[in-house]
DNA sequence: TGACGCCATGTCAGATATGACATATGATCC
DNA sequence: GGATCATATGTCATATCTGACATGGCGTCA
């Protein structure tokens, strides 16, 4: 993704589904947000599921509250490196990130991790 | 992944499978690596396929022929970011990542290396 | 031999992400 | 009300990533 259209959706806060060709966004652009969206959904997923706080889930990732916030919120100032290296270190498995980025997207089973 | 850790990973070109435990790795310092490797082939793969040099595929990406370079030999300095925009860029899907970021970890069919 | 195409590797300025901090909101309890 | 906890949001210095450029290796062809 350029560094313009990042700009025009750090502004816009990327509302993804619903302001896709307002923004000009390309398919590139707008399956990545999702994905990443998506992975934000399931951190938080886990991290309730295992009963933490914020403050907690960032002391075992080394970050702050703050951090875990944006990365939960989907901020687009959060990396795919950091949204995965959190969930691994949540305890995700590659096939639970797997189903996770393949998305809404033809999936099986019941819901996703 | 901490700095420290990142820093001592660039410094020894990280090999992955092979030093593993010699740089302190956790489990999911090397999944996120593998994840990122497993992803590096498949765009080189898929790269191929289309017949495309590093030259051609640099200006779809709207990059340099030396970044894709870095990005197909797996470089530390490529982000997940820029590998997966990569990959939808060249026409994979959702689920064509997620297969390979499942990796060679247990996928279903029959039975795989 | 030289010229050319393809890929690898090093460097660097500028762009972006990160952790940390401050601060704000809302909920709950006393 | 006040205190406490969980979460959100803004800012900022510093760390990291990115594209671009230079250069070198390697094979091929004339």
């Amino acid at each position: 993704m350029r560094k313009s259209k990042r700009t025009r959706l750090k502004a816009a806060g990327w509302v993804v589904g619903s302001v896709k060709e307002f923004l000009g966004l390309s398919e590139a652009d707008t399956a990545l947000i999702e994905m990443k969206l998506a992975l934000s959904q399931s951190l938080r997923d886990r991290r309730k599921k295992q009963g933490l706080s914020q403050v907690q889930l960032a002391e075992r990732l080394q970050s702050s509250q703050s951090r875990v916030a944006k990365i939960e919120a989907g901020d687009p100032s959060v990396s795919m490196d950091l949204l995965v290296s959190s969930l691994l270190i949540l305890g995700a498995s590659s096939a639970d990130l797997a189903k996770t980025i393949r998305g809404g997207e033809k999936r099986k089973g019941p819901h996703a991790a």
